[in-house]
RNA sequence: GGGCCGUUAGCUCAGCUGGUAGAGCAGCAGACUUUUAAUCUGUUGGUCGUUGGUUCGAAUCCAACACGGCCCA
């Protein structure tokens, strides 16, 4: 016991190792500069790779070219007076090889006393070493900055869930899997802004913070603005900002940005999540449904190079045409022993739902029952991308409601692999209606129901100026990181998932 | 919110029916001028998630709690 009590002052996760490398950060900084910023170098790791990746070792000794690179020192294979080095940038790793008698006098010897994860700066030219690898003989090599904190094991690397999370930088260091996927998740937005760019969309920010929480039914975040006073909500949704941006005449717009919604967390939900939200005039809820298969498929051809998209062991097809059925039709379809008679009378419905553990509030019509009957038995079925279609307008209080059957809208989900994807619909822009249906929203509100949406009386007063006929749609970003991704749980696609506090 | 599983060295993991903690990697010391999880010799390193209980004795059994994972709502 008395042998640890020296330890006690340190923190709680320090030890023998940090304490080392401490000191020698300590000796660095007696030498002079121990966080130098003069180094610059001149080549990527890959670029070496595609330059003289296909060169023999005569060709590039006869070449003598010189590179100046810099990164982490991943491994080190320390020899008597030859060393090799893993050296890893940004765009992946290259070798180096250290030569005692390259270097100044003293240098090797204070190389063999840095740490993996050390940051290193090295100039030399490039060879291949007798196995074929690509690798620059070292005649100069800095340390620009110290680690402090050992990295994971070499060969099992980072595997701690946990760890992952919530040291992502740890994990990205270690982990080719995380880094391909966030670069994956890049790749994806930047080609959605493409995409709707080309379209002669406009890309658009809106209020994150706002007075009224509208645009979806979910329960909000709430804060406070000091100086105004006031008490101020994290969005839910930015539609009914960009429905008023329509209204100014901006016909088609989208806006790629956080939501936020004050509930539980699971593998498919992050207190933040990253949505893309887009509105077109004179279009509606068909064109959408169209466009969105257009968009998946040539995003799925450009990022995966096929429309097959392997998913946890599954395959979905976004190669031919997204099946299209209705609420009512996709129940009839995957419920073989529920007929339509069934399924149209309310009350042998409300049974039905209730038999599969659905309560069913006194205030539900018909198609919330339906609905509720979907969700049990269907939404988890759908595999390949399907458009389900004809919510009830009950719950669709922002969609336009259908000519000929005014209990349903027009308006559609897209659901792959069991799970929501995409939401859109036929915008409502009959002002007087939009007025009631919020009305309806406030009375559910006042009944208890924390998700009903507020009266918004501003974006009435935009309706009441003329909103074109419109279609807007949703698509959760995270969720189609996922999918394209192979990720089974959403915090897997996001950098820095939401987790309790250690 | 409920059920199941997990938490042991910096990392990856062993640790049996309870007897006081181990390996590999990393680290440290040494050898080695073309390595690839380099190799060879020696060696340091632990609040066994936390708290309480049972017991002569707990990493191990029991309970509560914390955090995480999976499934369900």
């Amino acid at each position: 016991m008395s042998e640890t009590t020296g330890f006690s002052t340190l923190s709680i996760d320090e030890n023998k190792l940090i304490a080392l490398r401490r000191q020698k950060l300590h000796e660095l900084r007696q030498q002079g500069n121990a966080y130098p910023t003069d180094f610059r170098r001149d080549t990527l790791a890959a670029e070496l790779h595609i330059a003289y990746g296909g060169k023999d070792n005569a060709e590039l000794e006869a070449g003598s070219h010189r590179v100046r690179i810099s990164g982490r020192m991943l491994a080190q294979r320390i020899m008597g007076k030859a060393s090799f080095v893993r050296l890893r940038d940004q765009s992946g790793d290259i070798q180096l090889f250290v030569q005692k008698s390259a270097l100044p006098e003293g240098r090797y010897e204070a190389f063999k006393t840095w740490d993996l994860g050390d940051i290193l700066g090295a100039e030399g030219v490039v060879f291949k070493t007798k196995t074929g690898e690509l690798s620059i003989k070292v005649d100069t090599l800095r340390l620009l900055t110290k680690s402090l904190r050992p990295l994971p094991e070499k060969f099992h690397g980072l595997a701690d869930q946990e760890t992952r999370y919530r040291q992502r930088y740890v994990d990205l260091i270690m982990n080719e899997a995380t880094r391909a996927t966030f670069r994956l998740r890049s790749a994806l937005i930047a080609y959605i802004r493409e995409f709707f760019n080309r379209r002669g969309f406009l890309e658009v920010e809106t209020p994150m913070m706002q007075p009224i929480p509208g645009g979806a039914a979910a329960r909000p975040f709430i804060t406070h603005h000091n100086a105004l006073d006031m008490q101020l909500y994290l969005r839910i949704a930015p539609e009914l900002y960009l429905k008023r941006l329509v209204v100014g005449g901006f016909e088609k717009v989208y806006e790629i940005n956080r939501n936020f919604r004050n509930e539980g967390l699971s593998t498919r939900h992050n207190p933040e999540f990253t949505m893309l939200e887009f509105y077109q005039a004179y279009a509606d809820y068909r064109d959408l449904m169209d466009l969105t298969e257009v968009l998946l498929r040539s995003m799925a051809q450009a990022l995966l190079g096929d429309t097959i998209i392997p998913y946890q062991g599954e395959r979905y097809d976004f190669g031919q045409a997204f099946q299209r059925l209705t609420v009512r039709e996709a129940v009839l379809r995957f419920n073989p022993a529920i007929s339509v008679a069934e399924l149209d009378d309310f009350e042998s419905a409300r049974r039905i739902a209730q038999g599969l553990g659905v309560e069913v509030r006194p205030e539900h019509g018909l198609g919330r029952v339906q609905l509720d009957i979907f969700e049990q038995t269907v939404e988890h079925q759908l595999r390949d991308p399907t458009f389900i279609t004809a919510y009830p307008t009950e719950v669709s209080p922002l969609a336009r409601r259908n000519d000929q059957d005014p209990t349903i809208t027009d308006r559609f989900e897209l659901f792959v692999g069991g799970r929501e994807i995409a939401n859109g619909f036929s915008e409502l822009n009959d002002p007087e209606d939009q007025a009631e249906r919020f009305r309806k929203q406030v009375e559910a509100k006042a009944a208890g129901d924390h998700e009903a949406m507020h009266y918004d009386a501003d974006y009435i007063r935009a309706l009441e100026y003329g909103l074109p006929p419109a279609a807007g749609e949703g698509i959760g970003i995270d969720r189609l990181v996922m999918l394209f991704a192979d990720a089974p749980s959403i915090r897997d696609v996001l950098l820095f998932p939401h987790l309790r506090p250690e």
